[in-house]
DNA sequence: GTTTGTGCAAATCATTTGCACCGCG
DNA sequence: CGCGGTGCAAATGATTTGCACAAAC
């Protein structure tokens, strides 16, 4: 389906990580770093293993769980908490940093980037005697096209 | 320890919640309520629970989670996820909206509010397509004060 | 060969729910 | 009374973990 397109350099990567962690180049590692390169999207832990549903029994529930986790650990996949009791994710290289907005009537994620507001982040918090490390930010909304949106469940085939 | 203060308002409007609703008024949800509304801080559904821990067995941990549930339905009480695999609240009658910085150091939760950042907010979201119903904006850092900080658990006692 | 990884099933942990009994209205 | 509320313990659901076997180096 999604050709192996430009992840060579995202999967040199992954690659140099695990060598000086010393962790192993394992089959299901470059499989699912592979998979999540190819992604330009956000996913969650369940989908990214029905994504291997098909060639059965390839990878574990467990296994995907400890390969994201190491991914996140190497700063090449971001989690997000979108206000469900599951998390997201989204690789990082290639992607400038940007805030979302989730529709609540069909799940949609836009994705939306404005300096100004980040510089005032930055001030807000330093007036505060804080030291940004990160932030978090989602806009909750209605997108006004839902009887047609792609993403709607309803509108499902 | 916290006098009863100001609280008349905020039972009042919780109470004209259940009756409209045709929901009882029972000595646990007027103590849930009281202990929530004077309380000027974010608090966990764990450490609510807690506050009625001397009067055992007053309160079951069930009833506070189903209590939350119907003052997060009112509107008297925002929910907020800070990344924890738990959620915080905080009672929403005489407080302002605001946003947080959470340290991550230290767990303090420090609140603030820019009226610029909202006014952006609103711009990025109609730019995209989408009609505001709420957002969240966390802000992660590090107060520069760990050591003297008294949410600090490393710094109890 | 060791050490680290994987799959499986069982464990966690916050939150939710089924059910029998209890108390408000 | 009668229905919603409560407490308890068991269920849930995403994520994590212990353990025996397998694969990487």
């Amino acid at each position: 389906m999604i050709p192996p397109d430009d992840t060579k350099s995202e999967m040199e990567a992954f690659e140099a990580y695990l060598k000086e962690k010393n962790l192993k180049i394992t089959s299901q590692r470059m499989l699912v770093a592979q998979k999540i390169f190819s992604t330009h999207s956000h996913f969650t832990a369940e989908g990214l293993l029905d994504e291997f549903k098909d060639q059965r029994d390839l990878i574990s529930k467990a296994t995907i769980y400890r390969i994201i986790s190491i991914m996140v650990e190497a700063g090449l996949l971001q989690e997000h908490d979108f206000g469900k009791d599951y998390k997201y994710y989204e690789h990082i290289i290639g992607h400038e940093h940007h805030d979302h907005i989730i529709c609540v009537q069909c799940g949609r994620i836009v994705e939306f980037m404005d300096k100004n507001i980040e510089d005032l982040q930055k001030q807000a918090a330093e007036s505060k005697g804080f030291q940004i490390t990160g932030h978090s930010l989602n806009i909750y909304g209605s997108c006004n096209n839902i009887s047609v949106c792609e993403f709607n469940p309803a509108n499902k085939k």
